[in-house]
DNA sequence: CGCCCTTTTGAGGCATTTCAAACATTGTGG
DNA sequence: CCACAATGTTTGAAATGCCTCAAAAGGGCG
């Protein structure tokens, strides 16, 4: 068992059978969305293809259907951070529709299916239904929401407390998509854990070790069982050392 | 002289007089968007009032017209971090469609003039309006780059590098609306810079003491004349000893 | 089976924080 | 208009959390 989500159906897959349709920003697309739909479904993504390259122009908006990805923001300088983690469900490609350019890539972790939306046949189809674009809005924003918390996270805890942040979070994200919040496999690398959190990844590793040897956590490999829930809030709160920097007036 | 942006007149603002509206979402509101665009602007605020509070229902979206302000989110635990400064044009609560709540609160860091667009409003509007909401969309889309941007910076970028960033950034945004690139008035305090780049506020007044050492800016309380760009763009870069921490896979 | 990528572990170093204190500025009431 | 308080800013010295460097052990895959 190497993935937490079950691999969805490739082709002909409907909106209508769709396990995740419920919480899906492309269910209801267009007019007789269940015939639709299946012809958006682009071809399966192995692990480090990339769904998206910052840079590209803005052609289809994709919604995770299976399977995991992250997406990085690469600067002028070299520097890279990746800046999200995403699971079945989520839309990818919001920022592009800024200056119609993609802002970040987005590179499959495992193997991931896709839904590909043309985005001028998503635009042309604002006026008949509203309630889809709402949908796209409302995807963007809270979006927007976990990117502050993780500029918080980034920002005001240590690392310890990022760490047992991620954890929980990651845990909270796959429950809410049916699988188990005390069980699980990480689809990324701790390179990939360590850069999302800012933290080396030796400290990364330490970290895992530290919290299996509190009891907390049990770690084999990429595979993680929570034991002990109340340990990792009180960590990610601010219980370790964490600095108290940089308060706002 | 403390502000940059010279004050907007109080009342009976029309988009069509608004120096801001070519930049600015809220233009082209509705029919007949001269008439109706006064009575969606919002009484001046104070510098230290606050224009939303985070936890508030979502009522409306507001514009900001003159002035400058900075939106902070605060986390359960009692931390605290800065996630923008706002001039004049930016569109403000943007977050709050994901769910209905406001996901962050934001203050006016100067004596500020708004405008408050009714959010039910725009949303009916949406069908007979729908370039506006592709401006709101929009609108959202640059500011979840900025995020990327910051994010980057708070997790990639030493110390001296997020400061040169900052005052570049701040340079930029500035400039596009009319002031000088290399003459303004800092609108907040140190206190807000360090929360904003996650520094302790030593840090920022040792940073502005060296960059004025260098030569590159000059600083008196927060006016900032910058007098060498390349140098800033140098040390915004990753110049000085900064850390390559955290590479991505 | 051997190569490469990933992960782990240890020891030392440094960037930035924390602590401490003085100075400047703004606002307020007498 | 001045005294006083509150806030904002600067500077110095010491402490520390996390990184860097170094090296080895553990899987995955051709």
């Amino acid at each position: 068992m190497t993935s937490n989500i079950i691999d969805f159906p490739k082709a002909s897959v409907t909106c209508a059978i769709c396990p995740w349709a419920r919480s899906c920003v492309a269910e209801g697309f267009g007019p007789g969305s269940e015939d639709t739909s299946a012809q958006r479904c682009a071809a399966p993504t192995k692990r480090g293809q990339h769904i998206i390259r910052q840079g590209d122009t803005l052609e289809h908006l994709y919604v995770l259907r299976s399977g995991s990805a992250k997406s990085y923001f690469d600067s002028s300088d070299g520097l890279e951070q990746i800046v999200a983690f995403h699971y079945p469900g989520d839309l990818l490609g919001f920022d592009a529709i800024g200056d119609g350019t993609h802002q970040t890539s987005v590179v499959a972790l495992e193997t991931a299916a896709l839904c590909r939306v043309p985005y001028t046949e998503l635009e042309q189809s604002m006026p008949e239904s509203p309630k889809l674009w709402n949908e796209v809005m409302r995807a963007g924003a809270r979006q927007m929401r976990d990117k502050n918390v993780h500029a918080l996270m980034l920002g005001q805890k240590s690392a310890a407390a990022r760490f047992a942040s991620f954890l929980l979070d990651v845990s909270a994200r796959l429950a809410a998509r049916g699988c188990s919040r005390s069980e699980f496999n990480l689809s990324m690398p701790r390179q990939d854990i360590a850069n999302y959190l800012s933290l080396a990844v030796e400290t990364v590793s330490r970290l895992f070790g530290e919290l299996q040897a509190s009891g907390a956590i049990n770690v084999e490999r990429r595979f993680v069982q929570i034991s002990c829930f109340d340990t990792l809030r009180d960590v990610a709160g601010d219980a370790s050392g964490g600095s108290s920097r940089a308060k706002s007036g």
